[in-house]
DNA sequence: TCTTGCACCTCTAGTCGCTAGAGGATGTAG
DNA sequence: CTACATCCTCTAGCGACTAGAGGTGCAAGA
């Protein structure tokens, strides 16, 4: 029941100080009520709302869908429908993502690999860059 | 040898209109020659260093990293110490970035598995993000 | 009590790599 | 000659913060 500053906050969430005001700036987190001298007195109820908000940014999700998140979060009758589209939305970016990576680190080895050491001229790092068509698959 | 308007090597090379102008602002790209109506009018060979600039952009490299591959691309007595330093910097980038996504990846999946598809109160989505110790790894 | 020094406050501007739009000039085809 | 696409410059916006200026609050040591 110990109100907590904004510091402690940050300590205990994870969340840097200057992110949890932003994200009272956007409305994602309500604003806490404030000591005699105006500074933030946060509730530990907030921090596991910060801890939510930490774990989707950390699993990449945007703002814009963790503010649907927690919306769901506050009325837990709803059908969960949603949240689990936005999970599967983003699964398959995580996995779209994850595809084209493969394909960009095949073509940095290629050539990091063909890199004599030698001269600009002979660099089969340039060379590449220059030429998308000596890529392995060039289809990026 | 013919000259090329800005729309031509937008659609030529794949870069955007706006895009060129970009480049050119940040001076990635030196000004080309202007018609008597002071629009911009390209030689071909700025077409290559265009492709240049999209092909390490496709790949992820920073217009700064670009900036120097550029710089050395002109140079070609120079070492490829750097350039081959700059592409595996970003190799290692990539390969910790798709660890990273495959950790989420995994984390997604038991989401959007476990989701019942009921109402928010018994949904795994949910419940996961509130609690980042009900993830498979919790270390991501 | 005073002072030191850290943590807090608000506000603005900057980051990256573009993208969008306003408001106007130019170039080309019919 | 008129319509219309394309070009020009300039400024502002995107997402998700981060940095810094300039000032206030608060707790602990001398």
């Amino acid at each position: 029941m110990k109100k907590i500053t904004i510091g402690e906050a940050a300590r205990q969430s994870g969340v840097k100080v200057p992110t949890i005001r932003y994200y009272e700036g956007i409305g994602l987190l309500s604003a806490p009520s404030r000591s005699e001298g105006n500074q933030r007195s946060y509730e530990p109820s907030d921090l596991n709302r910060l801890a939510f908000i930490r774990h989707a940014r950390e699993l990449g999700f945007e703002i814009e869908a963790i503010r649907t998140l927690l919306h769901l979060q506050d009325d837990p009758h709803q059908s969960c429908a949603s949240a689990d589209a936005i999970a599967k939305a983003r699964l398959i970016e995580v996995e779209q993502r994850i595809r084209s990576l493969n394909a960009l680190k095949a073509e940095l080895e290629q050539m990091v690999e063909g890199c004599g050491h030698g001269r600009v001229d002979q660099c089969r790092v340039i060379e590449v860059l220059a030429d998308h068509g000596k890529c392995v698959h060039p289809h990026h």
